[in-house]
DNA sequence: AACCTTTTACGAAATTATTCGTAGATATAT
DNA sequence: ATATATCTACGAATAATTTCGTAAAAGGTT
């Protein structure tokens, strides 16, 4: 019983979830379709697929089922990154981070909180 | 004149040529063979069509293809990375670096090694 | 030159992912 | 209770990706 990795569309969905909590597939379709044109019954396809593929798990007790994820944030954000680290970046961790923060605008607050990060991270190592 | 992201099999070919440079499919579908069945003609086809996307270029005057990328490591790992900050991470490179960081097992050397390339980083802002 | 090996080109099959139409069920309003 | 709106289930169409068989071209060898 291995999870398997989210799609592109199953990752929209995914993040509207994540943002608001357990939804209606009409209040994800709304949202989604503020950014791009999807039909209703695509989007309840894509999550009723989620659901047997237990990316999401749902309440079929009520009319309109309501569904929640199945697999915590943290550890499907954690996947993809080990899919693309091995992918991409020759399975190292360090030069995936250096190169998300070398091209990107990082503000020197956020650079900040990330090396007290790291001085906690060595901390415990120590 | 876009350039698509490449596909997982697209990926896994890009790897060989960033690591040994411009290849034959012969080279790549070895190198592919040893961890997967691959038919020969399926490594072809994709370089072929990598070629057609303009991924990659090719040297034709002699029989045997030489492909090589047209496109950085840097720029296409970039394009990755800004993908899956968006798709995932909320946009937030910050995020993304702190999961990437938080459940691995980084060496306190490579800690230390990021940790100056932010000062470096800071370096240039402040 | 006739032969053998390796390569490319091409197209189509197989697989996976996405989209949506239609039918039937369930609830709500009149 | 009949009509209206909304929802789920389901299957099939479409699209994107991957796989591979076959044939023709190119290069070697004898």
């Amino acid at each position: 019983m291995k999870i398997p990795k989210p799609t592109e569309a199953e990752l929209e969905i995914l993040q509207v979830i994540w943002e608001y909590g357990p939804s209606t597939v009409r209040f994800v379709n709304d949202l989604l379709s503020k950014h791009k044109k999807v039909g209703y019954t695509t989007t309840l396809k894509i999550m009723q697929i989620m659901a047997d593929k237990k990316l999401l798990s749902r309440d079929t007790s009520i009319k309109t089922h309501i569904y929640k994820v199945a697999i915590s944030q943290q550890k499907t954000q954690q996947q993809l990154i080990d899919k693309l680290m091995a992918t991409a970046f020759g399975g190292s961790a360090m030069k995936l981070v250096m190169q998300a923060l070398g091209n990107k605008k990082s503000t020197v607050a956020e650079l900040n909180e990330i090396r007290a990060f790291i001085d906690q991270l060595e901390g415990g190592k120590k």
